[in-house]
DNA sequence: TCTGGGGTCCTGAACCAT
DNA sequence: TCTGATGGTTCAGGACCC
């Protein structure tokens, strides 16, 4: 705690539903929703216009389109978000050294260490001039809140929301807190308010009455103590730049429950390539493997084991998550799953075990976790080791089509009762002839997974997945209605079991559109050379030959649907293509302003 | 109504070594 | 050798945050 208000926290406002808002001109003003369009779902961020009607984060997004059925659903873009995020933050360390990024939108920082503010008048001409800065960069507003400490920096920027500024003064902060709500304070959540509320404690000044000993006594020392000193308005962490990393995880909500024993050991699997791919990217290793399991009623287990020393081998995480699953009743149903590594180091060591392992297991097809060791791995190498981000990534999202299909294959061809979740995905999803068949696990099963489509034209729209395996695209699918009366394109939920992260949120719009929207194209994959279609995902970033750039407003029956204009432009006119029209092709996000992000985001 | 994904931190139990 | 205290580590679960 310090005695001038020079811990700066910015938050963004509506930070991922602003950045769409300025990218589309015609969604300005209106009710935008990004978040997981799959039925599973939930609100990651929703517009000012969408919360007027009770729209919030964290909400079903079931729940949001009862509330809201005319606003703009969107897929999250995180590659365009990081890239506006990266020019905001560059603006905050012009400020200070000491800059804490706490998300892609909200930031501490120390602006007695850069030596810009020692006093309130120096902290607010510096805050002022922040927001007019990141309003000239970007097009979007944050809100700042200036404090001695972080605490009372984060509760001012939240009240100075939106697009405000405030400064609370060192000494006035215990009168500002006390008729406030518990839960404004940091580590309030709604057990420990409902614990708080149930002890007659509803408001700060009723916590800091409460006394030390007694917020002990019912929340325990740490979080007593704590929660004790924040009441009262003392809080001196510092602001700290550099965090370091303590654990890896993925993990992937199911649209329908997994019952087969055999799908869910394959999923795993899966999660634990992907999981080994983040954790090579960040440069780590880790000791200790957690399996995380979330049941048919939503209680979630989580079992861990750990090594004798770090690695980041594919074979030996694999192995561990496979054991710890073994551990784990399935019975009744899985809705999530997920692998994470902890323990991190942030070197490699040469784990002579696991190569061993992994030359063994992987390149001779005698991995332990295939769960058919007698197909080899048609990948035939460690897929991340290799390279083939692809084969990693693929997963439910990047490539909504190619897993389904190989998935829906697995299901189908080991289950001999039909398998419900085999061919629900074989049904919904589809695209089995673009399917790859190194996203397979075994031999048979790829086989009968790169059957043609039987639905074949439109129907094949699961399958947009090869375009973007390899590319850093995100999945961009969207449903917009009522932007301007043009036909949203709604999918068909739970069609298809595509899942819920971010890429497979995409999938679950895919596979669930089955023939209205939802695929993405082939983005820079060369036109498509085959008899594959090109299908266009809603929301996604385009550009036509004669009218230039535009986004996706919907497509199906062989045509698509474009808006033509740019961030910088007013709302633009809507114009329909054959799907295949040459002259339209796909491209990168525009900059919201200037030669923003753009690049960055490409 | 029906609850994402990726994290951090804390607590308590069990186990082991000293 | 047995017992108890103590402390570190591992494991599992829960709360919270954005």
């Amino acid at each position: 705690m310090r005695a001038a208000p020079t811990i700066l926290h910015l938050d963004m406002d509506a930070f991922y539903a602003s950045v769409e808002q300025a990218s589309k001109p015609s969604l300005r003003g209106k009710a935008v929703i990004v978040g997981g369009l799959g039925p599973r779902g939930v609100v990651a961020t929703a517009s000012y216009e969408a919360r007027r009607f009770g729209v919030h984060s964290a909400m079903p997004m079931a729940q949001a389109r009862r509330l809201c059925p005319n606003g703009a659903y969107l897929i999250p873009r995180f590659r365009l978000y990081q890239a506006v995020s990266e020019i905001v933050m560059g603006l905050l360390r012009e400020l200070s050294p000491l800059v804490e990024p706490l998300s892609l939108d909200e930031a501490f920082v120390d602006l007695e260490a850069g030596g810009v503010a020692f006093d309130s008048a120096a902290a607010r001409a510096a805050g002022e001039r922040l927001r007019a800065d990141i309003l000239a960069a970007t097009g979007l507003s944050g809100s700042v809140g200036l404090a001695g400490s972080k605490m009372l920096a984060k509760v001012a920027s939240e009240e100075a929301k939106p697009a405000g500024l405030l400064l609370i003064e060192p000494g006035t902060e215990r009168e500002l807190l006390a008729p406030m709500s518990v839960r404004t304070l940091p580590g309030v959540g709604p057990v420990t308010g409902q614990h708080l509320r149930r002890a007659g404690i509803t408001t700060v000044g009723e916590l800091a009455e409460a006394g030390e000993d007694e917020l002990v006594r019912m929340l325990g020392r740490s979080h007593g103590v704590g929660l004790h000193r924040m009441a009262l308005g003392l809080d001196d962490r510092p602001v700290v730049a550099e965090r370091d990393t303590k654990s890896v995880s993925v993990e992937d909500t199911f649209d329908v429950d997994l019952h087969d024993r055999v799908r869910i050991r394959y999923e795993v699997q899966r999660l634990a390539d992907r999981c080994v791919g983040r954790l090579r990217d960040s440069g780590h290793s880790g000791r200790t493997i957690v399996l995380k399991v979330r049941r048919y009623d939503f209680s979630t287990l989580t079992r861990s084991e750990t090594l004798r020393g770090p690695t980041d081998a594919v074979a030996v995480v694999r192995e561990a998550a496979a054991r710890l699953l073994e551990s784990v009743d399935t019975t009744g149903g899985v809705r999530l799953l997920g692998v994470g590594v902890s323990g991190l180091a942030d070197y490699t060591q040469e784990d002579l075990f696991a190569f061993a392992l992994a030359a063994e297991g992987e390149g001779a097809g005698l991995d332990p976790a295939d769960p058919d060791p007698a197909g080899p791995d048609p990948v035939g190498l460690d897929p991340v080791r290799a390279g083939a981000e692809g084969a990693v990534e693929r997963g439910p999202g990047a490539v909504p089509g190619a897993p389904a299909g190989a998935v829906g294959a697995l299901g189908a061809a080991l289950d001999p009762v039909g398998g419900v979740d085999g061919a629900r995905v074989a049904g919904g999803a589809v695209g089995a002839a673009e399917a790859d068949p190194s996203a397979l696990p075994d031999g048979p099963a790829g086989t009968s997974g790169t059957r043609p489509s039987p639905d074949g034209g439109m129907g094949a729209a699961g399958a947009d997945g090869d375009a973007e395996a390899g590319s850093d695209r995100p999945a961009v699918a969207a449903e917009v209605h009522g932007a301007d009366g043009a036909p949203g394109s709604t999918g068909t939920p739970g069609a298809g079991e595509a899942r819920g992260t971010v890429d497979s949120v995409g999938a679950s719009g895919a596979s669930g559109a089955s023939g209205a929207s939802g695929a993405s194209g082939e983005p820079r994959a060369g036109g498509g050379v085959g008899a594959v279609e090109r299908r266009w995902g809603a929301g996604s970033d385009v550009w036509h030959a004669v009218y230039g750039a535009g986004w996706v407003q919907g497509s199906g029956v062989g045509r698509v649907t474009v808006r033509f204009e740019r961030p910088g432009s007013g709302p633009g006119r809507v114009r329909t293509f054959r799907v295949d029209d040459p002259e339209l092709a796909p491209s990168d996000p525009l900059p919201l302003v200037g030669d923003g992000p753009a690049a960055a985001a490409g």
